[in-house]
DNA sequence: TGAGTTAGAATGGCACCACCCGTC
DNA sequence: GACGGGTGGTGCCATTCTAACTCA
């Protein structure tokens, strides 16, 4: 399976999906990261620490990896243009545009991809991330807004939490930090890998 | 005056810091926001709202209006390469490199502007923006961080508060939201700006 | 179903209550709301916002629009003649005539649809609103006063709240405001919905 | 002198103004109201009452009564074109924009006559009206837009009272009503008045 | 080392108060 | 002059999360 993660602005967790879509893959089977971010994010998140269970290589090393991966994660570069859309959904099975519940996030998404709102969600889905925790209402919203707007949308969400910043800052999947909610955090992205796998 | 935003990474409130800036040299003449961002984020937040009292262009129209105002902001578009940042420095009286206080900003700015730091504070000046509030510490901790890192920073720095996220909906200056904290939000980008007055 | 609203006077919320009826009839089934109005209110309200659950087109597209929607609302333009009043009852189910409790309002009304009366009220009816809440009695005597002069009138009428002043500023729904009495609000219109399935 | 009212949306007071103007002018030399509003508003309220010192005359009369009268006030129809709006300024002295300070009608206002703010404002001027009370702040928020727009506006503002309303039911200038506050209403309109007089 | 507890901060909801107007 | 109602402002409380502390 090659699952892609773009997204129109920094900051949204396009990574961290990225990272954590492919240690919930690496679970069913060797699982390659292609980290095509400029950044080098995945890269130096995973060097930081003691290395994931799955690979993480270069847009330039991905042709060589190639097929000796079951599954397959590639972390696109920021803001692709909408021309390029159709190209990244064309090469992957499921393209994750991942954005937090803000305006600015969801005013560029909607502004750029309405024109893939004619393609089925098994192609491309939407996936809130760092969404805070009540009394705030920003995920509920933004929800609403989303689903009014036609865009296919991850029944799971992402929530806010400092497990993450953790787990970039050790080189970490979030469920191996030392957090007392890692589990929970964990939980979210089992709960997006599941929503794919069971269609 | 000429102010210059740029970051290496989106969400870091790269256009909340020059809609603000822009807000805060108007008091004193009149300002002119030239929105370099492909997204034209700053646009279409002002075009949410009534308007502002500064006048808001697009990168092309920014040479016909150019020299009828006292002051200029200019939102970049992110992700500069590294040979641009001398463009951008010199291009301005003040560059302004927000970062937020979390892993993945704070790598993506060291990693590229190290050669930067020969400059003078007087070029340009990291802000740390969405601080969460206490009891977490990540505010401290990246402050401190840059400081070693040799980095001018900003005394001030911008909290986190959903007063910026009413602003971005309702088209308008924080100041102007109807927020319990509106005030607060508004108080810290006068402290930048007051810093920069001062030297 | 086919609802229309006319007035023969601005400011006594024909856009208010088109919108409205719109979202109450949208919870039944898909519904197209017809901008007719050549200050184009309804469909800037709706820009204003994230958008609604039903849909706005101009009267231009109505007929492409057509039949693909289970209920229309259409909202015509200020100050029908006399003899279009006939054509606009035959084009609808239901002629909504909203008139604020005012003599200006209500004199505009009586004078200009006296020839109406002659037909059933399954066919048109006159709608109090903004509506001052007591110790105002002018609900109450524009009520006595309607009824005297033999207008089929709504039970329900639609009280003055900021709330639709919000709603018309937010670009959202009354119900979606962020207001003390915005329910109360909603329930007014949702009212009228009922009175008008209830026969 | 020849002042003019038009409105791009009823309930906003356009009669009413062109009435009390009359009554203003009244006070310096014979006045000549000519009712150009289809719904023959102000001539309907002037029969309703004991007649007004000054004459109220359809637009067909307007041209037999010319020039026997000091001033002259036109209460135009509501929603003219934008290419009617020069033709209303060159045939008057002074053309006055009343509006309310809600949503729809500074949208109708700000919307039609941005082009026109290229014009002197001894020629056309925006009057608040129907301002509700404190703690309320309308009045204020409106004051600010339009101001920050480039609109010429009134000092002055007309206060929303029932005085009015008891004025238009009884056929009465405000000052002459039997209510407590009608002295404070009519004070509104002479200090528009004034204000006209002292440029 | 791990679990439970407490303090601090921000948000959203609710209640209370002051102000103003209109009616009696 | 008293009363009722809506609006805006302020203050209080419950919720949630984080960090620090305590205890086993």
């Amino acid at each position: 399976m090659i699952i892609t993660t773009a997204a129109f602005k920094g900051g949204v967790g396009k990574t961290t999906t990225a990272i954590h879509m492919a240690a919930f893959l690496q679970q069913d089977g060797d699982t390659l990261l292609v980290d095509g971010d400029p950044n080098r994010s995945a890269t130096r998140w995973s060097k930081r620490g003691a290395g994931f269970l799955f690979k993480v290589v270069s847009e330039q090393q991905a042709a060589k990896y190639g097929r000796s991966f079951k599954h397959i994660v590639i972390d696109t570069q920021a803001r692709p243009e909408r021309e390029d859309l159709q190209d990244l959904v064309d090469g992957c099975d499921l393209l994750i545009l991942p954005t937090t519940p803000d305006v600015l996030s969801l005013d560029a998404l909607m502004q750029t991809v309405n024109l893939m709102k004619v393609l089925g969600s098994q192609q491309y889905r939407v996936l809130l991330t760092r969404v805070p925790s009540a009394p705030r209402k920003d995920g509920a919203e933004a929800r609403e807004l989303l689903v009014t707007a036609g865009f296919p949308l991850f029944k799971a969400q992402i929530r806010e939490l400092v497990a993450f910043q953790k787990a970039a800052l050790d080189g970490l999947i979030v469920a191996q930090v030392n957090d007392r909610r890692a589990k929970i955090a964990w939980s979210d992205y089992l709960s997006v890998g599941q929503e794919i796998l069971n269609g």
